[in-house]
DNA sequence: CTGACTGTACCAGCCGGTCGGTTGCCGGCG
DNA sequence: CGCCGGCAACCGACCGGCTGGTACAGTCAG
C-alpha cells in the first residue's frame, strides 16, 4: 500500500530513522505523549516492525540515549584531539562540540528528558558520561569554580531551549558561547580579544 | 474508616497538600508517571476529592507551576529589595534566592519538568518569566554575555539536578554558586577576594 | 526453502474523568 | 431543644479510550 524502505539486505537501516522518528514525536509532541504507535507512524513503519527491532519502549528509549550519547562523545573527542595538552582542553572541546552541532544537542536533550520522563533509571548511563566529564574539567584546569561554572552555564542553555523557554536570540546565544570559550582560554581562531 | 483531616471550616487546607503529594509523587516515580490516581493515594485522598480540587490533571499541572512559580519569586524580590539599584541586582538576588531555598529550586523543577511533559503549552508562563528576567538582567548589567552566562549556569546546576546526574558535592556545588556571585560582583558579607 | 523482516488483529491493564452517593456541619424554625 | 434542609467536601465504582505488548500470517531477497 504505502511505500516501502527495503534498500538494506541487512537490518542496519531501519533503527535509525526509527530513533530519528521518536526524536521527531517527542519534539513536537511532549515527552510524556511519546508512544509506540506515533513513532510507528511518524516513521512509515507498522508497530510490530517497531517492536521487531525494539523489543521494548524502554530499549527504545535506551538506544536513543545512547545513540546521542555517543554522537556528542565523538565530536567532542575529535575536538578534544586538537586541543591535548593544553589548558581546559575538555572543557573547551565540550563547549566547542555544542556550540557546532546544534542538533545534536537538541536532539540529545530531548532524548535525556524523554527517558527520564519514562523511566528515571535509564539516565544512569548519562550520568557516568557526566562524571567523567567533570572529572576530566576538574583535573584540566587552576580555575576549578570557574570551569564547573562554564560548563553548568551551556547545560543551562540547554535546558532554556529543551524547555522552548529562552528569551535570547540566536546572535545572543552564540555571544555567550564566545564569552564562555573566551573566559575558558579559547580564542576561536582569527579573533582577538579587546 | 480513616482518619480525615477536617481542619478547616472553608476549603483552603487540602490543595496545598495536593500539590505537596504530586511533588512527591514525580520526584519517586518519574514525571511521566505522575498519575492522579498516585497523587490521590499519597495525599490521601480519594480520587473524586482530589478531582474535586482540581477538576482535571492539567489544572493540577498548571496549579504545580504557579505556586512554584510564585514561591521562587518572592523569595528574588525579598532579596532585590536589599540589592536595588546596585548593579547586576536582578541577578545577584536569582542567585542568592536559588542558593539558600535548594528545596523550592528542586520542587519547582520537578514542576517544570512533569508539566512540560505533559503538555508543553502550559510552560507559558514559566517563559514570561523568563523573558522578564532575562531583560532585567541585560538592563542592569554592563557586563551582558557575562551576567547572561551566570544565570544559565545557575539552571545548568537545576537541570544536574533534577536529572540527578550532578557528580560533585554539596561543598562544590556551594563553591560554584559563590563563585557566580563573586563574579557577578557580589560579596557575601564577611568574605574578602583574594 | 529459509529466515529476516513486516502488517494487523487483538488484548489486558491503566488512566483521566464522570457520577450518584455519603458524611458532617451549619443555620433556621417551631 | 430537636428536627430539617442545604451544602461543601469527599468517596469510590465505573467507563471508554489509549498504550505497551503479543500472536501470527504473510512477504520477499538470496
Amino acid at each position: 500500500m504505502n511505500q516501502k524502505k527495503r534498500l538494506v539486505p541487512g537490518r542496519p537501516n531501519s533503527r535509525d530513522s526509527i530513533l530519528d522518528a521518536a526524536l521527531r514525536v517527542t519534539a513536537r509532541d511532549g515527552a510524556g505523549n511519546l508512544t509506540l504507535d506515533k513513532v510507528a507512524v511518524e516513521c512509515g513503519l507498522s508497530k510490530g516492525g517497531l517492536l521487531y527491532n525494539y523489543p521494548s519502549k524502554e530499549a527504545l528509549l535506551q538506544a536513543m540515549l545512547e545513540r546521542l550519547l555517543n554522537q556528542h562523545l565523538q565530536l567532542m573527542e575529535e575536538e578534544y584531539e586538537t586541543l591535548k595538552g593544553q589548558p581546559d582542553a575538555t572543557l573547551r572541546a565540550f563547549l566547542r562540540a555544542w556550540r557546532h552541532d546544534e542538533q545534536i544537542s537538541m536532539d540529545a536533550s530531548l532524548a535525556i528528558i524523554a527517558a527520564a520522563a519514562q523511566n528515571p533509571g535509564l539516565l544512569q548511563p548519562l550520568k557516568e558520561h557526566f562524571r567523567d566529564i567533570y572529572s576530566r574539567i576538574c583535573r584540566e584546569s587552576d580555575n576549578r569554580e570557574q570551569a564547573l561554572m562554564i560548563w553548568a552555564a551551556a547545560d543551562g542553555l540547554l535546558l532554556h531551549r529543551i524547555m522552548d523557554v529562552a528569551p535570547y536570540s540566536h546572535e545572543d546565544k552564540a555571544a555567550m558561547f564566545d564569552a564562555m570559550l573566551r573566559l575558558a582560554g579559547d580564542v576561536p581562531e582569527g579573533e582577538t580579544v579587546a
